[in-house]
DNA sequence: ATGTGCATGTAACTGGTTACATGATTCG
DNA sequence: CGAATCATGTAACCAGTTACATGCACAT
């Protein structure tokens, strides 16, 4: 019922929306982001692609190598646009976690820059509200896990430094609207 | 080969080395830390649960509710901490993610504070490494996707603050090793 | 020569989710 | 009276990993 599903199809198509790209592009990208988020395996990568290809939502143009084994640079095409449109557009979910966010926040930031703003501010929500929850003696702090641990001050900084970059963006959204159409995309 | 198999088995054991808990409250937790990595589901949870049963790495404690459907405490056994040692001993894996590191800091934390120092170095340098490819020209600012976007813009606050605190934390147990034993539990 | 990077792919497996079933209690 | 919280559990399903197979180019 999370309805949020930030599947790797999804995000892949989000980066093919981008930049046309073969799967060992998708695969190097991602890795460095891997101190983020995991990094999906080449065998998932590859058939995802195979999958989309299949569904019509990306073509492919075969680049022949004539030694080496020949790069496939996958497209997106209308269809793919619609589904991806659809899903940026869509519900969010509470309680996303950072991956899912990131994920969301890559596909989006250059494709719908107005239905942005509404998934900053939910999540500007949640992590203010798990901060505030540690103010609180009935929140997590009060949970018998890691009491004035690390862990918890670990995940404290990161979510103050979250919050203050996600009040300055919407800040920045707001004021000038940036009409993006050229920025990152073709 | 990552080797680093954070899988929930690991997770919940060591969560159950810090405090008895039935599989209800282990969700309660785990939710609270939603906005930071996924919470596995009650599904896994308890399934988990059974398997570490079995395998003898927990015990169980019925607490009968008449009414209610009964309470299961479960409490970690010494192979289950031999188990746990074990995994929070090994080697961490290159290219961790955010998640599978916070994982291992809840667990490691008031277990082995020893042990913590060589992860939160590899950490360090991980996320050392990011920060520089971005200055670099051949980095992952080079990457077609997303040049200049929003998502990078994240990553960047992000590591910038996990840094900070990393070395925070390396400076203030390199400095007082702090004998932790009686810290989280009793 | 040995390893690393480029470049693709497949099949078996497992980790985890989704959806379901059950039922009392408290809150609005 | 209906919804949320407490509390547990099972089984079908799917997403994603691991391990394997192939092969050239370039650097050490």
């Amino acid at each position: 019922m999370v309805s949020s599903g930030v599947s790797v199809r999804h995000f892949i198509l989000g980066l093919l929306n981008q930049q046309p790209m073969t799967g060992y592009d998708v695969k190097r990208f991602l890795k460095s982001l891997g101190w983020l988020i995991d990094s999906p395996s080449f065998g998932n990568i590859y058939s995802t692609l195979h999958g989309l290809l299949e569904d019509g939502l990306v073509s492919v143009e075969v680049i022949p190598n004539d030694t080496k084994p020949p790069r496939k640079v996958y497209n997106i095409t209308h269809a793919g646009e619609d589904v991806l449109r659809e899903w940026v557009g869509g519900p969010v979910g509470d309680n996303v976690s950072l991956r899912t966010f990131l994920m969301r926040l890559i596909v989006a930031g250059s494709f719908l820059p107005d239905r942005l703003i509404p998934q900053l501010e939910q999540r500007r929500q949640q992590v203010s509200r798990f901060l505030d929850d540690l103010s609180e003696p009935d929140g997590m702090r009060s949970s018998p896990v890691d009491s004035g641990g690390m862990a918890l001050d670990f995940g404290l900084t990161l979510a103050e430094a979250e919050l203050r970059w996600l009040e300055d963006a919407l800040e920045r959204l707001t004021r000038q609207p940036l009409a993006v159409e050229g920025g990152a995309g073709s």
